[in-house]
DNA sequence: CGGAAATACTCAGTGCCCTGATTAATTGGG
DNA sequence: CCCAATTAATCAGGGCACTGAGTATTTCCG
């Protein structure tokens, strides 16, 4: 005995999110392209020549997991990377232009898709929805780093 | 130019809500046993010798994916699977000694882990969380079916 | 200058997650 | 009774996500 109820876990209810919002995407946005690799294509409409471990920071990914969507954004030709000349350790990315015009298309779906996806909520509780989310998950990402607890003067 | 912001973005959001999930999870929780994996566990003590697709259902998992998660918790003698005897397509999962050990071990563990996660929140903000997450998520769900459209009386 | 520390990336290994195709077993209608 | 449709599970294949270990490059300090 003693089940504990799945539907007052976060983290099942977090799943469950990402879970429905994939199926959706599938079927609204793109069967080829993945919402982490439009994440990467949108960093780098707006930065472009960024390094791959800072696009990573931004959108979200680690080092390992950017590195595989970068390279499969690459061979597509959607992206070119080349190692930095002051810096040999970098490399820096920049969209190809069919990464560009994938990029545009792909924004007007992402667009509509989020219209269908929060259709259940009220303007104002979006709002909510974002704030509460965003919140959670700030806090615990905060909990990553050992918190140099207290006087930590460095 | 044009690049969309991420921070409005549900799916993204989402993301990375799981992602700081599965951070507190290991640190909290347990580096051996994944959510999906106690997810699983938390059905089996509630209804032992449930079938593996219903499982899947139960804790949202496809049949692929709930496979391999059944097959690491057997490998491990957590659980033991037979064939239905008087269904012959069917598994029949079941938890051993063990598998209640971890269950029972872990709940009290996830409790503490929800409180810290959720620390961010009021407890009013929580109940509103848990509310506005589930209402997305069931909506997309909802549109897996073509929706018998109209009048289908069936 | 020269070596230790830091940094960017890669690689190996594990696990989650989905779709489409295949196989085995059951069910239902003619 | 028999065969077609349905159902449960498996398999193949692609992608996301993390950790720990290893390599190359740069930086910093004595």
């Amino acid at each position: 005995m003693a089940a504990a109820d799945l539907t007052t876990h976060p983290g099942h209810l977090a799943r469950r999110l990402q879970q429905a919002h994939h199926l959706l995407w599938n079927a609204m946005v793109s069967e080829e392209i993945t919402s982490p690799q439009f994440a990467v294509l949108n960093t780098l409409v707006a930065e472009p020549g960024l390094d791959q471990r800072t696009v990573g920071e931004r959108v979200g990914l680690d080092r390992s997991t950017i590195a595989e969507v970068i390279s499969r954004l690459s061979r597509r030709g959607l992206l070119d990377k080349v190692r930095d000349p002051q810096d040999g350790r970098r490399s820096l990315l920049r969209l190809t232009g069919e990464g560009e015009r994938t990029h545009r298309r792909l924004t007007v779906r992402t667009a509509r898709m989020n219209q269908v996806f929060l259709a259940p909520l009220t303007v104002d509780e979006r709002t909510v929805f974002f704030d509460l989310i965003r919140r959670v998950a700030d806090a615990a990402e905060g909990l990553r780093n050992p918190e140099e607890p207290l006087a930590a003067p460095r």
